[in-house]
DNA sequence: ATTGAATGATACGGAACCGTAACAAACCTT
DNA sequence: AAGGTTTGTTACGGTTCCGTATCATTCAAT
């Protein structure tokens, strides 16, 4: 079932749900980090330095990055990938499921206020 | 009319968005700045640093730089209030404009496209 | 065993942003 | 007109992020 909005409620929830994010004291993740902890939320595993890559359409450097700051946020874990000692998996964690529902529940609470 | 969203649903309309985001070689806005542009394309003028500030809840200084930046990007513009010469009046140009349409398209199109 | 490919991390210089503090200009009150 | 208030900007030191290039480790193929 699709979501329906007009641009102006579309454009209203954007701004309520940023407003929201701006002015908490969380942690204010930049909008690619949020990509990539959505993405390893929401997409079927395992997810890699190089597949997180290629989904955003940026270089590893920058996924490696983003994997740093967000683990000393302890919103993801890495782990070598035992089977290919090349690869990171990345895992989700307790901190990171309750980041991710938290955000959930500004969206939907900022598309219920939406005025007509 | 309010809209209305489970959590998978507002999680996946968010990375959607935020994956177009980050792949678009659009100039990439940071949350804050967002928050500054939609606050000025949405809520009724005059919008000042202080009025904007507040708003969001952080500091003068944080609002001056992302109108400079934003300003630079050709997305607000500065003009001085001629009825009080300490206020600066921002305002909207073509180019912001633009790109607030385009965004809420992307948010809409996340939408129509969400699985049930 | 050696070579080459693939993966992720690191190094480096540069750019952007932050928070606090200090500042200039304009207003307002007396 | 003088002092204090308000507004927005700038300065400063520090942090974070970026893009490119390079590196170490692991795997795979010969």
């Amino acid at each position: 079932m699709s979501v329906v909005m007009r641009p102006s409620q579309a454009l209203r929830l954007w701004q309520q749900v940023a407003l929201a994010e701006v002015r908490d004291e969380q942690p204010d993740l930049s909008v690619r980090q949020t990509a990539i902890l959505l993405t390893i939320y929401l997409d079927p595993p395992p997810h890699t330095v190089r597949g997180l890559a290629a989904k955003l359409a940026v270089t590893k450097p920058v996924i490696t990055r983003a994997l740093d700051s967000m683990g000393a946020l302890k919103l993801v874990s890495r782990h070598r990938d035992e089977a290919d000692k090349r690869n990171v998996l990345v895992k989700r964690t307790v901190e990171g499921a309750l980041y991710v529902e938290r955000l959930g529940d500004v969206i939907i609470e900022a598309g219920r206020e939406l005025p007509l």
